[in-house]
DNA sequence: TTGTACGCGTTATCAC
DNA sequence: GTGATAACGCGTACAA
């Protein structure tokens, strides 16, 4: 990296280094034949900028940072593309890293982002991340966005979705279809994301003076396979039960493979709803009816209330709740509305 | 951000600078009760380091930047998650962009990567990056890894995987199954990779004998409804095709929809297979039979082979190319092998 | 262990 | 009006 310097430049141009930096930034009055002659040297040179010697100067930085817990996940690489897409619009510089669900990787890259000069962050927390984590972000005093998963008593940003109306949404079109028995499954105990679906899921049920049971309220770990571990046990204690709302897709799939098997025809003799609009929901067969969260307009969300945060806005923290949709397919048979 | 400087802990702990630096770094001898002091002062003080500033100081940097197409396509998040735990095991942040197909993002990036002094790359280019995107890249001579998509003439490090190989295993299995009607769909014209998985299935037909057929092999873009739309042309014209080859699961997978749309059962009437393993390939019903190229580790042997050109390793640029496995599902029936 | 010049760009102050 | 001088941001490393 054989670097040319601005004094090189200015060297060779037979001016101070004073004048090649105002031409390059557009500042203070330099005369349109100097400016032309540094001009032609910078280009000469091929000179590259030094943002991190500017940055130093100017105690600034043009760099922030994402933290997910999983970028493997479809629904995380939709967000990072709208973040990323929005850091762009600004000049700003994405660090990225992946906590696979480690508090100490999380911990070690908020660090790291510190020690770099970042001006800010987004972040979607590792699962058990222990307060300790965001008493010292908060001393940090920089600015960072929480994303997707909530956290109690947290006085951060939030950007994610209304898990309350989403489970309302998918709770209220089963009841106008006719259904009375419906379970919930899918989420893991004390998942903030979890409670609050439950609780769409039950307000919906009181309204229409349904007494939610509590035993048809089942946890399950975010995959197929346990999706359809736990629905076996459900439905086979409870017969009676002919619809679900399910706290993700991926455990809908699951609950669907399940009712195959045990002959119900899912669409017909059962009506079944998921959550997050993945991929695969209007793949399989049949058609998956869903509640979307725009994952790209999370990512969106969160960068411009990110700059906003980074240009001095210090209103008090936000909660940016985007409201989720309804997508009907064919897994609850057709509806009459 | 009142950040604290090396300078203010050395006048607090009334030492020199230079002092506060080799404790920081472990160098140097400094005595023990020294020491204490200062990293006692260090504590109290709530000192970040600013690596920027070393940086600069040390001309160096430890900041490497990832440049794909397209984040949101699950094997890219495979890829990046890969890279991104390669990353952190050296102790290097990662920046993150999206050219989402277009070249000028994409040499926006990199010249913002230049000037951010980014100590190296890995580039997943755009379809139709110009050959003076190479050039340039080349005289500045930071150590670039290209990913996935070869391009021509380009005499970079390069980490892939045998996309003929790929298409052999997954050609070879349809003709172990019986079938002699084989098309295969998706990528786009002019796609290297493209190109070399054609080429793949093409030797393998004719190694059994069979004469490909050039209106059985038809582009398309990588979306799911694109997919669907192609094939769909295509079985109605050729209703005697029995079995396809997929330039991506993600076209695969629209294809799957076509033919169940048309009445015909595949895993039965018709014999798919994918290509990249993507996550949703285990999920569909059928499960897809696919060709699994290690997304993952593609990520990683790219950061390994990035860290060690950092770490001044100037061979000449390498290939590595990672062999491609079949994956057998459900979608090709059941296979007698 | 310390003093200090240095890496590179910025900008306030000063000179013509 | 134009442009030069030099101190500065913060950590590093060599000479003393």
């Amino acid at each position: 990296m054989t670097s040319v310097t601005l004094a090189q430049v200015a060297e060779r141009a037979g001016v101070s280094t004073a004048t090649v930096s105002m031409v390059l930034r557009n500042r203070g009055r330099i005369s349109d034949a100097t400016r032309q002659r540094v001009l032609l040297t910078l280009d000469e040179m091929g000179y590259v900028y030094n943002q991190t010697a500017a940055n130093l100067r100017n105690r600034t930085s043009n760099q922030v940072g994402l933290l997910l817990h999983d970028i493997t996940n479809p629904f995380y690489g939709e967000m990072t593309a709208g973040l990323s897409h929005e850091m762009e619009r600004h000049d700003l510089l994405l660090f990225l890293a992946n906590s696979e669900e480690s508090c100490a990787r999380q911990q070690k890259f908020v660090d790291s982002l510190m020690r770099n000069n970042a001006c800010g962050m987004v972040l979607c927390g590792a699962r058990e991340t222990p307060p300790l984590f965001f008493e010292t972000l908060r001393r940090r005093n920089i600015p960072a966005i929480m994303v997707v998963r909530p956290f109690e008593d947290v006085d951060f940003d939030f950007v994610g979705t209304d898990n309350f109306l989403g489970t309302q949404l998918a709770t209220q079109h089963l009841l106008r279809l006719g259904h009375r028995h419906i379970a919930f499954i899918g989420g893991s105990n004390g998942s903030t994301s979890r409670a609050q679906r439950i609780g769409g899921y039950t307000s919906k049920l009181l309204e229409h003076n349904i007494q939610p049971e509590s035993e048809w309220i089942v946890a399950s770990q975010a995959s197929q396979s346990d999706g359809a571990r736990v629905a076996e046990g459900l439905f086979t204690r409870f017969p009676q039960i002919t619809a679900a709302v399910c706290y993700q897709d991926i455990v809908a799939l699951g609950v669907m493979q399940t009712l195959r098997k045990m002959g119900r025809v899912v669409g017909k003799d059962f009506a079944l709803v998921g959550f997050d609009d993945v991929t695969e929901a209007s793949l399989v067969q049949p058609a998956l009816t869903t509640v979307s969260v725009a994952a790209k307009e999370i990512g969106r969300k969160a960068g411009e209330l990110l700059y906003s945060r980074i240009q001095g806005n210090d209103e008090p923290a936000k909660r940016i709740i985007l409201p989720p949709t309804l997508i009907v397919r064919e897994s609850c048979g057709f509806s009459q509305n």
